[in-house]
DNA sequence: ACCTGAACACCGTTCAAGT
DNA sequence: ACCTGAACACCGTTCAAGT
């Protein structure tokens, strides 16, 4: 066949077609990629580096969904709030990336001014600046944890055995299941965490 | 060669060999596990139902090693605390077995022994039936996310421009790196959140 | 029951050939 | 520069043959 007059793919199509089947089937292969993009397997390496260079691409194309606009908008709190519903919305809704989110983290101009937004805000609300990188490290790690959580079996609450487990059993019995359970769980380990990370600021503005 | 007098193989010595190798390169194959066991690629098949069920083994040997004694015996926070810890020591010692323990949980009983003595220690310490669930999945999620972040290459740390990012290169210029680094973030982010749940008890004791 | 060699389908990657 | 078909190494799995 020979080259096209206008190329066929370029690395955001790529990109944006491996997501396409990782969000159908939680993961994707060359092969498979390339017939979805109506092109032969071998035409991606003209693009990409190889299959790791497609992981990348997903990553940073994820990772710019997440909304950090809130970082001195809002109070310190209200903002990591609004920084970590954002992140764990956009694992919500694509579950097949959890995994390669979480494994190998991304690397991105985008992210730095992030961060740099979040350790201002964070020491103008009067965190002292050697614990602010610990503190959205530990925010980032809980809203991860939570992540998984959404995406994996639920494990703790299936297959009870309530004679064997009687205090699990009735817990279980009261608790929401799906979604819902894993929504109250977020919610109430964000919270116990901010009010507890509010703690450690010492000037107050 | 036949069959043996007496097996060359278990399932428990395939996890281990398994084990082994993931912790020494981050993931195996059937092909090196075999070799690593003296034994062709198809005797495996003679023990476990496939490469998928040896990731079962790996996942329920190293879920074993957590020690989640302390419920029933400590105070609620230092229960919490000591389970979180344990927990994030075996995926300290495991790197390479981070990406598989949290993509797909461990089904075992073991484990639900572990969530039933959970569950009655913290409802006996004063939480409410409807929250204890969610109290020990927040506690777990942000154990997974840390252990995550133990493993991962540190981004938010690594190549900041100074100029484009001077707040956050002030903030990583003071803060340690390596595992004391990803250590503060975990016992900052555990403090934070026990202290938070407390607030959730009602009937004390 | 348990080991082996041979075979199969499938994947990621390379490369010479074509425009 | 960019597409293709053919080829290669490698992996997970199956199976008939052997004791």
């Amino acid at each position: 066949m020979g080259r096209p007059r206008t190329p066929l793919l370029d690395k955001d199509r790529i990109a944006l077609a491996a997501l396409r089947q990782i969000d159908r089937k939680g993961d994707f292969t060359i092969p498979e990629l390339a017939h979805s993009l109506k092109v032969s397997p071998a035409s991606l390496y003209h693009h990409v580096d190889g299959r790791a260079e497609i992981l990348t691409l997903v990553r940073q194309y994820l990772a710019r969904t997440v909304d950090a606009t809130a970082f001195g908008h809002l109070p310190w709190d209200d903002a990591l709030r609004a920084w970590a519903q954002s992140y764990r919305d956009t694992f919500a809704s694509h579950a097949g990336a959890v995994a390669l989110m979480s494994v190998q983290p991304v690397t991105d101009p985008v992210l730095h001014r992030m961060y740099d937004a979040a350790v201002a805000a964070l020491e103008d609300a009067g965190f002292p600046q050697q614990s602010v990188l610990a503190v959205i490290t530990a925010v980032e790690s809980f809203v991860l944890g939570s992540a998984l959580d959404l995406v994996a079996p639920e494990v703790m609450v299936a297959d009870v055995d309530s004679a064997a487990q009687p205090r699990l059993a009735a817990a279980v019995a009261i608790t929401p299941s799906g979604r819902p359970r894993a929504d109250q769980a977020f919610h109430l380990g964000l919270d116990a965490l901010l009010t507890g990370i509010g703690s450690l600021r010492t000037q107050r503005k």
